[in-house]
DNA sequence: CCTACCGATCGGTAGG
DNA sequence: CCTACCGATCGGTAGG
């Protein structure tokens, strides 16, 4: 017998599409989600799927929550198990890099993706997504920033600038990934991360 | 009286409609690139369009052609008249990183969203992105070769990884410009660029 | 959660 | 380069 994480029948349900939801949308993207695709995928009629949003833009917001919510869970929560500065960016950078690509069922990012869709498409959506994504450019920053604090990173170390160059590194993983090889591209990710911090660290005897 | 610049009327009208469909696949992606849309924008009806290109898909094919021809033009050839090694590299970066975001006519880089909706859709498009990628790479990287030659950038230098990582701040800028605000990320952009290349530049009294 | 339906739009074709 | 059309699919609604 299955638990039932939430309350009711219709809320499982709404976790079942969501989740089916969200495969599709790493696939096709968020704006090539569509209801009748996602109907066909769960065995649903159209309108049924339609019954537990009140219109795409609300499936698709939700899309973007529940890939949020398994984000916090594949990296920010792993990796804050982790001793907090060097370590716990070290953590991070690794299981993002993981996230960048499901080598298995395919598809890449989701929020990488969507950006590049919706930010010349005004709306609830882009907005979403920028607050999302400022919130964890500012969650990363802050990990920078004690490992600034701890002495691991040079104390002149501009955390808002270095969460943005690593972020970089995550997108140009994407692309290459993408249209190239995942393994390459994976390590010059992680070469390009170390070969940035290191000459942050100050040197043993001037520590 | 306008000179045309390729024979018949008929292929006038071509680089018109393309010119056009170029716009609208930076606003609205190549994959949201649609016939009818497209064919209202120039004021000509759906199947006057449709006679210019075989198919949708050929369509997307010419669309790519012809970005990657502007991109020459106002990237790589303004690039070239610099001395090659670092200049031309610095010269290359400034001219890039304008490109990525238009700001009056709004839309991003086609290139960057394209790969991210075309990745994990086999075909024609996603072969012929992957092409065009590998050599703009190619060629960033052997510029960056001759920068090391000239002795510019420390000899140990992986010019592959370094274009790689170059590449990430383009796409970061990207996205950043596309949900935040371009004038900041086009300066981070910078900052990472040139904190990238500063410790491979040897010291003074080591040339 | 279903059937049955709406107007709009999709890529593409016929025939001129 | 046009009109007129094809079958399919889109987001969404009515009514149950």
């Amino acid at each position: 017998m299955v638990r039932q994480t939430t309350a009711g029948k219709g809320a499982a349900t709404r976790e079942v599409i969501l989740g089916t939801a969200c495969a599709l949308a790493r696939v096709n993207g968020l704006d090539g989600l569509t209801i009748g695709v996602l109907a066909d995928a769960v065995g649903m009629s159209k309108s049924g799927v339609f019954a537990h949003f009140g219109s795409r833009e609300d499936l698709q917001l939700a899309v973007l929550d529940t890939t949020a919510q398994r984000f916090v869970q594949q990296v920010i929560e792993p990796a804050a198990l982790q001793p907090a500065g060097l370590p716990q960016l070290r953590a991070i950078v690794d299981r993002w890099f993981d996230w960048i690509r499901h080598e298995r069922t395919g598809g890449g990012c989701l929020f990488t993706a969507a950006a590049s869709e919706f930010d010349d498409q005004p709306g609830p959506v882009r907005a979403h997504l920028a607050r999302q994504q400022a919130r964890w450019r500012g969650y990363l920053s802050r990990v920078i920033e004690q490992a600034v604090s701890a002495g691991e990173l040079a104390a002149d170390t501009d955390p808002a600038q270095l969460a943005f160059e690593i972020t970089g590194f995550a997108m140009v993983l994407h692309h290459d990934s993408g249209l190239f090889d995942y393994t390459e591209a994976r390590m010059r990710g992680l070469r390009a991360f170390e070969r940035l911090i290191t000459p942050f660290i100050p040197p043993r005897n001037a520590r």
